[in-house]
DNA sequence: ATACCGACCTGTCAGC
DNA sequence: TGCTGACAGGTCGGTA
């Protein structure tokens, strides 16, 4: 489901609503497909833990936890013994983050219900299970660089020498980490690139053109609040709304909204790649 | 290194 | 109404 700009909005929401509360207990479902850690390390990581921050690093939700106790002075051995930790949320494709009162009915494929000291739940709910939950003791690295501080002449370089399709390259979160399917597609339109084009084929001129273009189509599907196809919403329950922008992305058989010439698919990397084959060499 | 595929899961929608 | 197949924002691991 989400790509960084969804990611980047979420975060957004969760870090007004749940920074400074404190997570008083953690339900966790028999499924063990979305865990990455188990179930009793994540458990016992974020029980009693106060939220710092949540940030982003690439599609990955970050939530910085307290270290050691503050304000209620508990046992010294329990301040000294917590270090600073991080709980990690990956959203997959159907992943959500729900903010509510206890009392709202529990979705469907709900796998974690941590309660606020606030009396409030922050719930992980994933149908498809390709989310993942982990813990980490701090300095939580995904790899790959962030695409909206990268700088020109690095992002150059990930792509040198690359025999892989640039569709490839883009998807690929140990190069450059957040771009998703829909992301890669509208970048490549506005760069006026292939898909398939292989990356080490690309120019200069072509390179300085996709850096301009990923950025761009970042930001505006943040300032819109990322791309809602079927089931995307922040962490307040609000659609994005990105998708009335994308220009390739969903729009097979239809008129390119340069050239009028009808939007392509094909199936590469096992994913949908739209393009424009007049306005895209 | 690369590239192609299936696997991991559930839900929805089009077509018959 | 119901079945079947294709498809969906993502990643990982195996194989050539």
């Amino acid at each position: 489901m989400p790509e960084l700009p969804e990611v980047e909005t979420i975060v957004r929401g969760l870090d007004k609503r749940v920074t400074g509360d404190t997570i008083d207990s953690v339900w966790i479902g028999s499924r063990r497909q979305p865990l990455k850690s188990p179930a009793a390390e994540i458990a016992s990581t974020l029980e009693g833990r106060k939220i710092v921050r949540v940030h982003r690093a690439g599609k990955h939700i970050v939530f910085d936890l307290e270290g050691a106790m503050s304000g209620r002075r508990k046992t010294r051995q329990a301040a000294s013994l917590r270090r600073q930790a991080q709980w990690i949320v990956h959203l997959g494709m159907t992943g959500r983050m729900v903010v509510c009162e206890p009392a709202a009915e529990t979705a469907k494929h709900t796998h974690l219900i941590a309660r606020l000291a606030s009396a409030r739940e922050l719930r992980f709910v994933d149908p498809r299970m390709f989310g993942k939950l982990s813990v980490h003791s701090s300095g939580f690295d995904p790899g790959g660089v962030e695409p909206l501080e990268v700088g020109e002449e690095q992002f150059r370089a990930l792509f040198r020498g690359r025999k892989t399709p640039i569709k490839s390259a883009l998807l690929n979160q140990k190069l450059l980490r957040g771009v998703g399917n829909i992301y890669a597609d509208e970048s490549l339109f506005r760069a006026g690139i292939r898909p398939r084009r292989r990356a080490a084929s690309l120019t200069r001129d072509d390179l300085r053109r996709l850096y301009r273009s990923v950025r761009e189509v970042l930001k505006e599907a943040i300032a819109l609040g990322g791309s809602s196809i079927s089931d995307y919403v922040d962490a307040d329950g609000e659609e994005g709304f990105f998708q009335l922008q994308h220009r390739v992305y969903g729009r097979e058989g239809e008129p390119c909204l340069v050239c009028r010439t009808a939007v392509k698919r094909a199936v590469l990397v096992g994913r949908s790649s739209h393009y424009c084959p007049q306005c895209q060499k």
